[in-house]
RNA sequence: GGAGACGUGGCCGAGUGGUUUAAGGCGCACGCCUGGAAAGCGUGUUGAGCGCAAGUUCUCGCAGGUUCGAAUCCUGUCGUCUCCGCCA
């Protein structure tokens, strides 16, 4: 949620930042929902000043024992009028918050230019596209082949983009999530978080997953909908809360399943693991000063950069332009490891600074010096998306036999140096 | 699942319809005192909205309702705890 002071100072930031992300002007309309819901509020509180006055006055002259019934005749007419005032102030409030929060966050002045993922910008790049003497396989098909990947099996006891894995293969997926935990909390100082794997509706929509997203959550019989990321969690570590400045910066990490529906997705990458309803991902969640925020969020984009330089997989970081920005975000990199079946990269990492923009809208502060109350800044990113670094993995360290070596810093976890069929 | 109890500020805790503008205590901050500290004394201390300001409004888990007036009464809901049952 974007702070309105700065929306009745600057306007023109407010529908510039939107037509950089494609979207049509709004700040005219929000004042004018903002000027009207100030003065609803403003007679509004006229009126229970004067119910306050009297109140007190009847309470003076009823403990000296005095009638004061001659004074419930102008509170008889403030009741109804404060009624009927209150209604007109809750919709002026609905209307407000309803655009304003549905607005996008204002992204950072440096964010390049462009309305699709073909204009984000290449900021940095790890290796070379692994070349092979063979013609490498796709990982579904090393996986079918070493018996060790069944995407009937998920078909048959879930459905659709479920999939069984076992032996090593299955192993494999475990140990990647050790090993990126394990750096996570003992090398880059995050404090290791088992969260609930379902959220009620307040938790959702303090992060954003709701009401915008529903559709792609999945909703249990009670109400709780299942995490589509550990951001949910973890970020509502810090809902309503107020930390003091000693307490910052705070970090978080967390390997878990996550779920998501897929319902805009059909029809893409609708073969392999690369995208399922289930899959692990280790997400990196901090809560910071704000002006610490921009230095940490190069921080954490290494801590993922660094997951695939110790696995020495090829990979890209890019810049996400202002029209792929996802609306919570204020600066975005995506890291993108190399597939040699697809003969491309894909997106295996997102790292977000979202500013204030999330901490206003769940009520995240701390005290600064002057014992003000600040809102935080909030970043996340994974570190990695599990399922995926799988696939990365057994495509680029595939062998022409249809064997996968094991990447080095993984044979402790595996116990051996390659994965051969079962 | 059954039965019951309870939700008040950073914490404890008083408050059962009207100067509650939420007592009192603890903690914390600042000041006085001190060579320094402790003790003691004094002041401050929920959060948020509107306003240039003075100020004003809201906030006693949350949402409704009753009433001229609700922390207080009623309904619903969420949460916590205790006992019983079931259970990994």
């Amino acid at each position: 949620m974007l702070d309105i002071k700065l929306i009745r100072e600057n306007p023109e930031v407010l529908d510039n930042a939107l037509k950089a992300r494609g979207a049509e002007p709004k700040a005219q309309e929000l004042l004018a929902l903002d000027e009207k819901r100030r003065q609803v509020m403003t007679d509004l509180q006229e009126l229970q000043q004067r119910r306050n006055e009297i109140s007190s006055l009847v309470g003076s002259l009823k403990a000296k024992g005095e009638d004061a019934s001659h004074l419930f005749e102008e509170m008889k007419t403030i009741g109804p009028k404060m009624k009927d005032l209150q209604e007109v102030e809750r919709q002026a409030q609905e209307d407000f918050t309803g655009l304003l929060e549905g607005l996008p966050n204002i992204q950072d002045a440096d964010t390049p230019e462009g309305q699709d993922e073909e204009n984000n910008v290449v900021v940095h790049t790890y290796g070379e596209p692994t070349s092979f003497d063979f013609e490498p396989k796709a990982h579904y098909d090393l996986g079918e082949e070493l018996n060790q990947m069944s995407t009937e099996l998920g078909a048959k006891i879930a459905g659709s983009r479920f999939t069984w894995l076992q032996g090593d293969i299955a192993r494999l997926e475990r140990a990647l999530g050790q090993y990126m935990l394990n750096k996570q909390t003992e090398q880059n100082g995050y404090t290791e978080v088992n969260p609930p794997l379902m959220c009620n509706a307040d938790s959702m929509y303090a992060v954003g997953q709701l009401p915008k997203f529903e559709e792609d959550l999945f909703k249990t019989a009670e109400g709780y909908y299942l995490l589509p990321t550990a951001e949910a969690p973890l970020t509502n570590y810090a809902r309503n809360e107020i930390f003091s400045e000693k307490d910052l910066p705070i970090q978080l990490t967390a390997l878990t399943p996550c779920f998501r529906s897929e319902a805009g997705s059909a029809g893409r990458d609708t073969r392999g693991y690369l995208r399922q309803h289930q899959f692990m991902k280790v997400e990196m969640v901090w809560f910071v000063k704000p002006e610490d925020s921009m230095e940490i969020h190069e921080k954490m984009r290494r801590h993922a950069e660094e997951i695939l330089e110790d696995l020495k997989l090829p990979y890209r970081t890019v810049r996400l332009c202002a029209g792929d920005l996802s609306a919570n975000a204020r600066r975005c990199y995506d890291l993108e490891v190399w597939l040699p079946a697809q003969n491309k990269y894909r997106e295996i990492s997102s790292c977000s600074n979202f500013g204030d923009f999330q901490a206003r809208r769940m009520k995240a502060r701390y005290r600064d010096e002057e014992r003000n109350t600040q809102f935080i800044h909030t970043l996340n990113g994974s570190g990695l998306a599990v399922g995926r670094t799988l696939i990365a993995v057994m495509e680029n360290y595939q062998q022409a036999d249809g064997s996968i070596k094991v990447p080095e810093v993984l044979i402790p976890y595996m116990g051996k140096d390659i994965i051969k069929a079962s």
